[in-house]
DNA sequence: AACTCGAACAACCGCCTAACT
DNA sequence: GAGTTAGGCGGTTGTTCGAGT
């Protein structure tokens, strides 16, 4: 595949966690020009990064419409039904499970489904791996224990006089992406540890904003594309919390809609495979933003 | 309080495939 | 057709952090 435009400069390239500053010129040189070629836009934006270094940022954490945080039941469920059927091919399972990356799914499973299935084939040796799928798993109350130490966190009631609190509540602010980012006790660790709280909570009203979508107001272009009316999705309680993103994120929900569902661009949720045809036409309009 | 251990996750590495020369 | 290169994918590693002792 060779690009006429691609220049290959012998570059003593940067490595390790992305600081905000390289993601801030990632994201505006992306949104503004595409990536046609990816091994030209570190140099076009003045990144000092190789192209895969950047394409893997891109695609993980910077691309509109990423969901984070908690997997939730359904989506643990597709998670191991697709792994059982089709073995580690991340990138397809991915694609069933929106707003997901290959990567996340990937990191989810070794991390904590692995183990799941190897346990419940284990206690059941004649048990499928889809057989493991009962409710009353061990391992969620992890993710209970972080919910509920968010719930009780500062960040549902902020101090008046605290510095974060120069706008509306952060519930009430954020998308239920990074909300449930939020609530898995750590914004991402490469944000958690860099961006202050002015980045974590955009000023704008109904912005979609947070840890792992970290938009600012220099996005307005994009945003706006992706915001038409945006409709918020706030969890209005645990149960939304833990059990998917309030009524739209599942895929049960999806397939009931038929699939594949083409997500509302207002709800900032996303089906990787509507994202496809999107991107798709884009890249002969050469618009490219996916 | 200090230390150890395991979980979680970001990012790199190596390989494969396809496109280009 | 062979060589080169970019993009994509899956495996693996490195770092951080929280929990337990």
């Amino acid at each position: 595949m060779g690009c006429g435009t691609c220049e290959k400069p012998k570059v003593n390239y940067r490595k390790g966690l992305w600081s905000p500053e390289e993601d801030q010129k990632l994201r505006d040189y992306i949104l503004k020009h595409g990536h046609s070629c990816w091994s030209a836009v570190p140099v076009k934006a003045g990144l000092q990064r190789n192209g895969k270094s950047c394409r893997l940022r891109w695609i993980n954490y910077l691309k509109p419409g990423l969901k984070r945080g908690i997997f939730s039941q359904e989506e643990e469920e597709i998670i191991m039904n697709l792994q059982a059927k089709w073995g580690n091919k991340w990138s397809r399972i991915a694609m069933h499970l929106p707003g997901r990356t290959d990567n996340e799914v990937k990191n989810y499973w070794n991390s904590y489904l692995k183990k799941k299935v190897i346990k419940a084939q284990g206690s059941d040796p004649h048990g499928s791996a889809t057989q493991s799928l009962d409710s009353t798993n061990q391992s969620l109350v992890t993710h209970e224990k972080t919910i509920n130490k968010f719930l009780s966190s500062e960040f549902l009631e902020p101090p008046e006089s605290s510095t974060r609190d120069s706008g509306p509540s952060m519930v009430h602010r954020m998308e239920f992406g990074s909300f449930k980012g939020a609530i898995q006790q750590h914004f991402p660790k490469v944000f958690a540890d860099w961006l202050s709280v002015d980045h974590v909570i955009d000023q704008r009203p109904g912005s979609f904003v947070g840890a792992s979508t970290p938009w600012n107001s220099n996005n307005s272009n994009i945003d706006e594309v992706l915001r038409p009316g945006s409709s918020q999705v706030v969890p209005q309680s645990k149960s939304d919390l833990h059990s998917g993103y309030g009524d739209t994120g599942t895929y049960g929900e999806l397939q009931a809609q038929s699939e594949p569902v083409s997500q509302t661009i207002g709800d900032e949720f996303f089906d990787l495979l509507s994202l496809g045809e999107i991107s798709d036409s884009l890249d002969m309009n050469h618009d490219v933003l996916f």
